[in-house]
DNA sequence: AAGCTGACGACGT
DNA sequence: CACGTCGCCAGCT
């Protein structure tokens, strides 16, 4: 748990990483959809990157046109990793370089 | 205790 | 590239 949020902490602004990404170095491999749950709990005033988190197809795991998509979206496009068509860059998560 | 349900993932068709 | 399957894990009925 505490490991996880750690390592959602530590992705860099403008880097994307997949929940299996962030299990594995949360040292939990295989727990992907822990991760998610985890993530789905957040309050909504938190810290946490979480925007940077997209599943291993480097897509949102939200349906578009919800609204939780289009917050995630805004976010991943202030930081350049996705345009306004809803195209992410999937720089896969490793950093640091 | 048994079954259902996800912000998942790997693989086959 | 788009589904369908099956495996996965924790929390809630």
């Amino acid at each position: 748990m505490r490991q996880i949020y750690a390592a959602v902490h530590g992705v860099p602004e403008g880097r994307l990483c997949s929940y299996g990404k962030i299990a594995e170095l949360a040292g939990q491999p295989g727990r992907a959809r822990y991760v998610g749950r985890i993530l789905s709990q957040l309050p909504s005033n938190t810290q946490l990157p979480w925007f940077r988190i997209v599943n291993s197809q480097g897509k949102i795991s939200f349906p578009a046109q919800s609204e939780n998509y289009q917050r995630q979206l805004s976010h991943l496009i202030n930081e350049s990793s996705a345009d306004e068509s809803g195209k992410l860059f999937w720089r896969q998560c490793r950093w640091p370089d």
